[in-house]
DNA sequence: ATCCAGGAAAACG
DNA sequence: CGTTTTCATGGA
């Protein structure tokens, strides 16, 4: 068991930042305690105000995680350009932005698409029971996430029992699309945001919204601003008055808002998206 | 039954 | 080229 003090000026909030949305595998137990799997390991921990405790990770792990090394407040105050903004800001005070495992990370958004969170949830839980490699932790089974190869290698058999809908030939090209997950990583951290972007949309099931997604969410790309129903609506509220009032989110649409959300927020827009989505209800 | 959910691909003018 | 339709699933 490993203890960590949170510096004073050090904002952290554990339960924004594992319950805003943006990671589908923790969960909250009635005792206080967050239980998630991050690559080979089951992760458990607590937040006592200023005070961390976990176990099943190194505190250089977990400070690399949760985005612990950034200097939060200073962000915050480059993307607090207005009443609004300031608003989600104070009500979600501490969220910070996860460094999530990459090529899962890929795989939830891809598994995302026209879903919630409860669903998108189950398809992680479920790929992961289905392929992974098993981790039992105090006397229960936890699932690691699979390589490529492992979902690959059973010709997609395994994978249509997973209940992914029409995403079930998403998930199968794009895992033979990437392959060695390393040299993919390495290839997209290299490249700049507009390159990146257009290299993930290149992958099957994954249009602007999770290219955005992984961007942020895993390669700390912050300039990336997610459009989902959600935040068109804030923004369609909040901040851009005439739009079109098209049923589905077109690619113009999605384009223009994002844009004003670059010029608008500044260079960690991902950031102002993350805090106007978890605080809208 | 109808609508909705952290959309994307295919089909269509 | 930009815009509409289709897609599978489960919960409300």
């Amino acid at each position: 068991m490993h203890t960590m003090n949170l510096s004073p000026d050090q904002q952290f909030s554990l339960d924004q930042t594992l319950g805003c949305g943006q990671v589908f595998r923790w969960d909250k137990t009635d005792a206080g305690w967050w239980y998630g799997v991050v690559g080979r390991h089951v992760i458990k921990i607590r937040q006592d105000s200023r005070k961390l405790t976990f176990e099943g990770a190194s505190v250089p792990f977990i400070t690399q995680y949760f985005s612990l090394d950034l200097d939060l407040q200073l962000i915050l105050e480059t993307i607090d350009r207005d009443p609004f903004i300031d608003s989600a800001i104070r009500r979600c005070q501490g969220l910070r932005l996860i460094r999530q495992p990459k090529w899962e990370c890929l795989i939830s958004y891809i598994c995302s698409t026209n879903s919630n969170i409860p669903m998108i949830r189950r398809r992680i839980g479920t790929i992961a029971e289905q392929f992974g490699r098993e981790i039992i932790f105090e006397g229960k089974k936890y699932y690691s996430f699979p390589e490529p190869s492992a979902i690959t290698c059973s010709g997609g058999k395994a994978l249509a029992e997973c209940r992914l809908g029409y995403r079930t030939p998403y998930v199968f090209n794009t895992a033979c699309a990437i392959g060695n997950i390393k040299q993919w990583e390495e290839t997209i951290t290299s490249m700049a945001f507009e390159a990146a972007r257009r290299e993930l949309m290149k992958l099957s099931g994954v249009g602007p919204k999770a290219a955005d997604c992984v961007l942020l969410f895993a390669f700390q790309k912050h300039e990336a601003f997610p459009v989902d129903v959600w935040i068109r609506r804030i923004m369609q509220q909040h901040y851009i008055r005439n739009l079109s009032i098209t049923s589905g989110l077109t690619g113009r649409e999605y384009d223009c808002i994002r844009r004003f959300a670059r010029e608008h927020f500044g260079e960690y827009c991902g950031y102002a998206q993350e805090y106007l989505y978890a605080a809208r209800l």
